[in-house]
DNA sequence: TTGAAAGCGTTACCAC
DNA sequence: GTGGTAACGCTTTCAA
């Protein structure tokens, strides 16, 4: 029924091998001969196997992109840069030449080291040509360990691993490359703004316990504070998931045990939408009565909220690079960071908190 | 170097095609040889290679979900739910049972027809088990009918072929399933309610001019106009990206232009954001000074900006459905239209604008 | 520059 | 219930 290889060589008047060379285009072939080729393969409508290809080359084209969150456009930002910078040159709008052409799969964990696992086994099924890992990771030695090990068969098997926002794995040679973020200096300097604001009692609505990004974030918090010689008063901060939801509990919950807060500094853009819906329904103005800082690099939200501080991450960027990286472009095991002044590159243009 | 079946097999004692049994569970095995098999398994730590076997079984395990933008949550929420109904019961959270579990692939097309077709043709090369379509379809005579004739092409291959969010293609019996949302009645119900509260001058900012979503709610947003007997003034109609930024920019000008305004509604929630963004720089409080009315189902955003007018959507549930339906779950080839009481549920509840 | 043919790791059909 | 063994469609030496 459907087109082979084999197909289109006869009807090429060649053999299956000079199509095959033809098609990836890694090896000479006889201009006549390659156009006769390129005809058959309009002519008849053929598509490569990907899966018998696969198979026989020992490697796919598919590219892992793990995520925590597809909803939140924090990750999208990322996968979806990733995605653009994996195959190579070309500009985002551009019809993409079909052969050879790196697939993007976004998995979409929720969180989930158990879901984690299954998505690394599931590419490594698949021989995945990459997987990039974003965001914070579980703090968790079992998960780590258990995370650590799968990778490492997959770099075994040939796969490239990518991480993007996400701290380095101590001593991992398999790990192709890593873009982590300064999560702890952005946080320090987006409090360090409040404070030098004059701002003393300030809320930290932190993002899941045994994740590295809240622990980073808030340490970067605790810094500033202790820095600037302020009370680290526990009570006031709360922990929670990093979605709206949770940032508008937390913040009830903050104004009403402490109602002499002056700002509340959100673990990201998500929880500090929470924290203003929440400032907003007590009546509160925004930032002449609450100062809200958000951490993350979400410009389609913060934008409306001109109260907002933001640390702006080059996620675009990050995501970009990963992609690029996952695709093979730059040298292999070699650890990248993205430094401190890139992580908070922006912020002066962008803070606008009172 | 990687585990093979064969080596199962002979670790086991077993032939390859019981091993393969074993693993499909699709065939009566003795239970102490499944027991065997099982525990070499997993003491070779080994992982099938999927290529291969969708080689031999002539279809693979991935499910492409095609998306206009990775970044907009309203894409991102669909998606999400889509994936986490592919693999049927289940609770989102449980551990994925790593076997013959199917595996989303989600793919940005950022609104590209290219980038669309050239995604279906990557899909079609994986021999993909289904194609969900999610989001408006680009309104062009040529492309659509490249679009349909690949999706032909695939679904005759066996992917099935889903739409969601999608309006139905007509007469195309290759599609599996259709849900699609009634954007008419939708934005008719949205600018009524408006007119209602008693606005005569409502601005719209309509999404990419070729696109059945702009046009479908455009349309009703029109229609509610004629039905209430209010002036529709083409001056007040804006066209944009669905983006923030174009929404700002859109919403300036119809400031500037016709101050007369007292409401504004936006074609999706990303632009009522960018609205809401410039009606704050110019000091307007919303919704003293201005209305804004939104679209899309975005929680997230919405919550934050009290003043939205929100249609909700029932994307979550739109796109839990059409994971399943692509997952084989329901009736094959039957078209479903999400009720135009469905579309606007909730709305009710939601309505708090002024 | 091109062709022949041996795999690649599964699946599925046919015997036993 | 289990084993043997052709496919599956492509890549890639090895020759010519």
């Amino acid at each position: 029924m459907t087109v082979t290889l084999a197909d289109v060589a006869a009807h090429a008047r060649v053999s299956p091998a000079t199509v095959s060379r033809v098609l990836n285009g890694n090896y000479p072939v006889a201009a006549a001969t390659r156009e006769r080729v390129l005809r058959a393969v309009s002519e008849l409508d053929y598509v490569v196997n990907g899966p018998a290809s696969a198979l026989a080359a020992a490697t796919s084209d598919l590219v892992g992109i793990l995520v925590n969150d597809i909803a939140d456009p924090f990750f999208g930002i990322m996968a979806g840069a990733a995605q653009a910078h994996l195959n190579t040159p070309s500009d985002a709008s551009a019809p993409i030449r079909t052969n050879a052409e790196r697939l993007a799969v976004v998995c979409n964990t929720g969180g989930s080291p158990a879901r984690e696992l299954t998505y690394l086994t599931l590419l490594q099924r698949q021989r995945a040509a990459a997987v990039i890992l974003t965001g914070g990771a579980i703090e968790d030695a079992e998960h780590s360990a258990a995370v650590a090990a799968k990778l490492a068969r997959l770099a075994e098997a040939g796969t490239r691993i990518v991480l993007c926002g996400r701290p380095a794995l101590g001593g991992a040679e398999f790990v192709h490359a890593t873009l982590s973020f300064d999560n702890r200096a952005g946080a320090r300097r987006l409090t360090g703004h409040l404070l030098s604001l004059g701002h003393r009692r300030i809320g930290y609505v932190a993002g899941p316990a045994e994740r590295t990004t809240t622990r980073h974030r808030l340490e970067g918090h605790r810094e500033a504070l202790a820095a600037a010689g302020a009370a680290d008063d526990p009570a006031l901060v709360l922990h929670g998931s990093y979605d709206r939801a949770s940032g508008r509990a937390a913040a009830a919950r903050l104004l009403s045990a402490a109602p002499d807060l002056t700002a509340i500094v959100a673990a990201n853009d998500t929880i500090a939408l929470g924290v203003c819906a929440e400032a907003r329904e007590r009546g509160l103005r925004i930032p002449e009565d609450l100062s809200v800082a958000g951490f993350d690099d979400l410009p389609s939200a913060t934008d409306a909220v001109p109260a907002l501080t933001t640390v702006r991450l080059p996620l675009y960027e990050a995501g970009a690079r990963a992609g690029a990286l996952a695709a093979g472009a730059g040298a292999a095991g070699h650890v990248e960071v993205v430094p401190a002044e890139l992580v908070v590159r922006g912020s002066t243009g962008v803070v606008r908190a009172g």
